[in-house]
DNA sequence: AATTAATATGAGCATATACTCATATTGTTG
DNA sequence: CAACAATATGAGTATATGCTCATATTAATT
């Protein structure tokens, strides 16, 4: 096993970053929804219930984190998940909230 | 593979939540520091740089998150990591993030 | 009991970011 | 070229959260 090296301050930074794209219920209801494909914005707003505009800014934080791709066809814009760990880290995340629910339940709702 | 069931709100809210824990960079270095091994908070104090006041309330807030746990011992306490799957976690993340980093190398400081 | 040590917390300020509304931009069609 | 459709963005407001300083709490020691 390889010893942990420290890691700098800028990376820190930039994992914290990562983890901050992702600490937004509407971001991660975009990515759920492009789990199924890639799809436009329109159908990214109707999937989802926000406003255009909200949307339109969300999946611009996710492209500028290389989380989303980007593809331009005419009018429309069409995103997909550019990122394969996103599902694995979504899976981890659910799995652990889960056993943690299990154990504590009721001082979980926060 | 069994087919992704959509999440509830809340259960994003949730999941959004714990990556918002890790969103900072002073609690990845608590984290990170606290690989090798549970730790009082003065060690973590030294060891990050920080101020005793500010590391206090982010332990606070990793031990309530169920990320941490606390253990006191007189004077002192002690706080370790409890939820393995952050190492996974911070695995996936810093790997991807090399990944990104290899390819988009310039555009990648922001 | 008084003093000291280790940790936690209240208050206040500064900053970041999510949201909305309106408007700009870009590309298509008649 | 005018009108329209899809997406992006500027400006402003509200809220959340991180940080610091000072002080409170808890436990040990003399």
């Amino acid at each position: 096993m390889a010893k942990q090296a420290p890691l700098t301050d800028e990376a820190l930074e930039h994992v914290a970053r990562r983890f901050a794209v992702l600490a937004e219920p509407m971001r991660l209801r975009l990515l759920q929804t492009l789990f199924a494909g890639e799809m436009n914005v329109n159908a990214l707003v109707d999937a989802t219930g926000g406003t255009q505009a909200n949307v339109s800014r969300h999946l611009q934080t996710l492209t500028q984190a290389h989380m989303l791709s980007r593809r331009k066809e005419g009018l429309q814009v069409f995103y997909a998940i550019a990122d394969p760990s996103i599902f694995k880290l979504c899976e981890l995340v659910c799995g652990s909230l889960e056993k943690t629910f299990a154990k504590h339940a009721d001082s979980f709702s926060r």
